[in-house]
Formats: C-alpha cells, structure tokens, sequence
RNA sequence: CGGGGCGUGGCGCAGUCCGGUUAGCGCGCGCGCUUUGGGAGCGCGAGGUCCCCGGUUCAAAUCCGGGCGCCCCGACCA
C-alpha cells in the first residue's frame, strides 16, 4: 500500500480495477471461489440500478414475482439449445437432507425453464396473455475465470420473463426492454453504448435471437451489459406452453426473456474510473454530496458543523443525497481523497476561511484537481449544486461518449481489423457478410468477436470485407470481458 | 485441462538459494500528546500453528518427500 496512485492505462487496468473495487469498499473478498461479498456500499449503488429499472417496469406493466432456485436436471434439459450452451458452468446439487436425491436440482443459472414450466400452467387462453413477468434473483454460473462484478459465479441480477399471443408482440416486448436497458445505461450510469442484434455464434442459448447493448470500457474492451432475447416458440414447445385463441384452437405462446445484474457495477466503475478512483454518475451515486468540515478548534468545529449541517438538511429537502463527514482524527486531506476514491461527484468543504467570507468551496469529482473548484456563497450553494449535479451527469456521459467515438474505427479489410484488434487500438467496425466460421476463425486470430450489429444501420455502400450467404451488415469487433 | 507464479500478524512483503540470536519491515489497528485548507508527527502497545503432514539434523520459515490451497495467462461466459 506504499504506492498509493491507481493507475487505469493499459497493462495496469486489471489490477487498477481489482483496487478500485476492493478500497473503495464496493465489496470483499470471499471465502468461497469465484465470488465476492458485496458491501453496502457497493449493494447501496446495485440498489440505485435495481430502483431505476423497478420503475421502469412497473410503467410498462411487470409484474415482480419470485421462482425457486432449485430446478429439477429435467427441466434444464428440455430445450436442447439450452442444456447445451449451460451444461459446462452448471452447479448441480445431488444430495439433500443426508441422502442422495432421486433427481439432482441444478441451481438456476437462469430460469428460462421452471418459469416455462409455472407459465405452461398459468396460461389457459389469450385472455391470459400476455404475461409480463420479473424477478429479481441471484444465480450461479460455475465461470472458470472470475471476476469481481464482471463475472462472478454468483451474481444478482434482474431477469424478466413474458409470454405472448403473436409473434410480433414478442418481438416488440424484446425491443421494448432493450430500449430500456439502454436508457439505463445511458441516462441514469452515463455509459454510452451500441444496441444491437448478437450474432448467431453469440446469442442466448435457446434464444431465435438476442439484442444486447455493449459499453466501451477505458482500456478498450467491450462489455455486454443487457440483453434481451426473443425466445421464439421454443421454451414454449419444450415446456407444452399452449394457450386457446378466441377462435378456439390451442397455440404455442411467443416467449421473451430479458437481465441485467450487478455487472453494470462493473461497467460504471470501468467505464468512469480514473487516477484518483471512481467516478459515479450523480443520479446513481449513493452519496451524491459528501460535506466535509475543516476546524483547528472547538469553537470552529461548532460553528462549521452548524452551517453544514443546515446545508445538508436543506440538500435533503431537495432530494439530494448528502452525508456530512464527521469523523473526528482525521485530516480534511484524507477525507478529500477517500471520497474521491469512492466516487462521491461533489464535496462540499467549509472551513475558517470560506466562514469569514460566508462561502464554502465546491469540489467536482468529474474535473480534477483546482480547475474542478469553486467558491460559492452559503445562500447560494443549495442551487448550485442541483446544477452542478446535472452537469456532472451530462459531462461524465460527453467524456465517455467522445472516448468510445475515438476507439471506434471503421475498417476496410481484414488486414485492418487486425491493426485496430491486436494494437489495442479500440474496436472495429466493418461491413461484414461472413459466416459464423468466418467469426470463429476471426477470434481464434484475434481474440475479438462480433459484440453486436447495431440497431441503426446506414444503406450499404461499402463492400464488405468477408463475403458470405447473408446481406452485408455493419458488424463491430472487439475483445469482450 | 495446458503454461507460469505464490502460500510468513488484518493487508502488502523481506528472510528460503547457503539451516543457527528473541522471525523482521511498511500499511492498518489500540492508547497518549501535539495536529487538522490535499492521504499528519512523535511516543508507547497489541497482534504469528512461518499452508498441512511426515522425514533429515544438536537445531528447520529455510533442506528432502508427500499433500492441500490460491493467483495470473488461455479455452467458457451476463
């Protein structure tokens, strides 16, 4: 801990990233393999995620409701594409209550399959249809090389489970909760990203197919932070999911199956974190004002816990989120930096001197160092620090904005996407006709895959670069976490 | 499963090659005084099955044999 800097460039990110997570105390090592403890501040930054999309869904008519963890081996294996793509990262529990069980129970690594089983009996006719269903929940996936937040063999999450008259609905609800993800993201973690169709290679297992939105992170990598599938009929054929048309005759429902967990976490810290530690966006940030007093004695101390105190309760009354920092034994230098380690977008330092003048000095965690203050006067701090916030919102999600347009290059030929790829350069973005053995063959070169074929695609008039049996469509490359 | 590396107070490490004082350092922790506008200073103090088992030796953190665990790179993946 001698070296005290972190140090987000390049070869350094993983470690940078490990450090951030850990002393910023988003969470703790775990006794147990491949899993974290999230912390409550880390859970406090989940919970601010989780309340935004809660929203999201009550408006468009979700339901929450909860499934069990344990599924039945059968299940699992009932939908072919399915078991296939989960088998290798099941955790499969085969013993119960001192005896080894008939059937195992794997636990969930999604629930595709016992909500295609408690739906098939839920729905009777259209009139049951449609069926707007979320859960929040945990689940395993058994990851051979973990990571905290990106990928953890337990990880929280939100999945979203529907069932539908037609086609078309399906289709629509997919859209649907993919655009929301991406306002998420967007609006509320200030990450930009690219929504698009996975490739075939790609997409869900068990899924006809999957959008998902993919963020850029600092050292360049993609991260797919959402996705949404549309299902198709297949869940509903494995799972005999049949309802009756006004017209009397029995129909496979369309099915949609939709998450995002707690590597958004990940993503924000990633996509935001600097030098000094992270950077949270204001409207996620559980602190988004942290207070800090600076006193030589107890008549100061008082005087400055006064004012500051009434300037919080005022940013409370505005639906801000303070906290006044009253440790006591510690330098207001050491305060400084552990709130910009763990992100907080604005200080509020009052001291001896901003008291004289009747001011207090504002610091912005978005702008480093002097350029990043302010004195304002105490009267009109409350309403600068609303704007100030809505500025810090915006410019977290302009800088990351013109970084991922910076490491976006588009690309004539293979020859260039391997230039873009394997200098660390960003990603590559291409016209692109080739084969899902084409993709293989790309990643196995270069380690990037296809993250996604963007929603918005422009008129063809560039050749692409691999021909093959489809249209050429705009395909971006890039190494994933 | 392949290729590297590591297990020593809470954390990060030195010591291991070449066996030998009471196992040491930094951070953190506790107490006291002085401090407090960018990670405070001094003093005192607590805290250790040196991963485990066995062997060699007068003597093992150190050498030998066996075991266990963890980390990094690759394949898998939200």
């Amino acid at each position: 801990m001698s070296d005290q800097r972190l140090t987000p460039q390049a070869e350094d990110f993983a470690r940078w990233y490990n450090e951030v997570v850990y002393r910023a105390e988003l969470a703790s090592q775990s006794p147990v393999r491949g899993c974290i403890i999230i912390r409550p501040y880390g859970f406090e930054l989940w919970e601010a995620i989780k309340n935004s999309l809660d929203q999201k869904f009550k408006a468009t008519g979700h339901q929450n409701a909860y499934f069990p963890l344990f599924i039945p081996q059968s299940y699992i294996q009932r939908e072919s594409e399915h078991i296939e793509g989960f088998s290798p990262e099941l955790a499969v529990v085969t013993h119960g209550g001192g005896k080894e069980l008939e059937e195992p129970y794997v636990v969930r690594p999604t629930s595709e399959t016992i909500i295609g089983e408690a739906f098939a009996n839920w729905i009777q006719s259209y009139r049951d249809l449609p069926l707007l269903i979320n859960q929040w929940s945990n689940v395993v996936r058994w990851e051979l090389r973990p990571r905290a937040f990106l990928r953890t063999s337990e990880f929280l999450w939100q999945e979203g489970h529907t069932a539908h008259a037609t086609r078309e609905e399906a289709e629509a609800e997919t859209r649907q909760m993919l655009q929301i993800y991406e306002d998420l993201a967007q609006e509320d973690a200030a990450i930009p990203v690219f929504s698009g169709l996975k490739s075939e290679k790609e997409r869900f297992a068990g899924a006809v197919h999957t959008y998902t939105i993919e963020a850029m992170m600092r050292d360049g990598r993609a991260l797919q932070s959402g996705t949404s599938h549309n299902l198709g009929q297949n869940f509903a054929r494995a799972f005999d999911m049949k309802y009756l048309t006004p017209e009397n005759k029995q129909e496979f429902c369309w099915t949609t199956s939709w998450g995002m967990s707690t590597r958004m976490v990940g993503a924000i810290i990633m996509a935001h974190g600097n030098d000094q530690g992270l950077r949270l966006p204001p409207r996620l940030a559980p602190i988004q004002v942290v207070l800090i007093p600076i006193h030589r004695n107890e008549e100061q101390r008082s005087q400055v816990m006064e004012k500051l105190q009434a300037i919080s309760q005022g940013l409370s009354e505005r639906g801000i989120r303070p906290h006044l920092d009253d440790r006591e034994g510690l330098t207001p230098g050491y305060k400084f930096n552990d709130w910009e380690l763990r992100g907080v977008p604005l200080r509020i330092e009052l001291g001896p001197r901003d008291l004289a003048g009747g001011n207090v000095t504002l610091s912005r965690r978005d702008v480093s160092g002097k350029a990043g203050k302010q004195i304002v006067a105490i009267e009109a701090c409350q309403s600068t620090v609303e704007d100030l916030l809505v500025q810090i919102q915006r410019n977290l999600f302009a800088e990351a904005k013109q970084f991922q347009d910076d490491h976006v290059h588009d690309v004539k030929n293979y020859e260039e996407l391997r230039q873009v790829i394997e200098g660390n350069a960003g990603w590559a973005r291409a016209w692109w006709a080739g084969s899902g053995a084409d993709e293989l063959r790309i990643q196995q070169e270069t380690s990037a895959t296809i993250r996604c074929f963007p929603m918005e695609q422009p008129e063809s008039a560039e050749p692409c670069f691999f021909t093959g049996a489809t249209p050429a469509q705009i395909a971006l490359f890039a190494k994933a976490y």
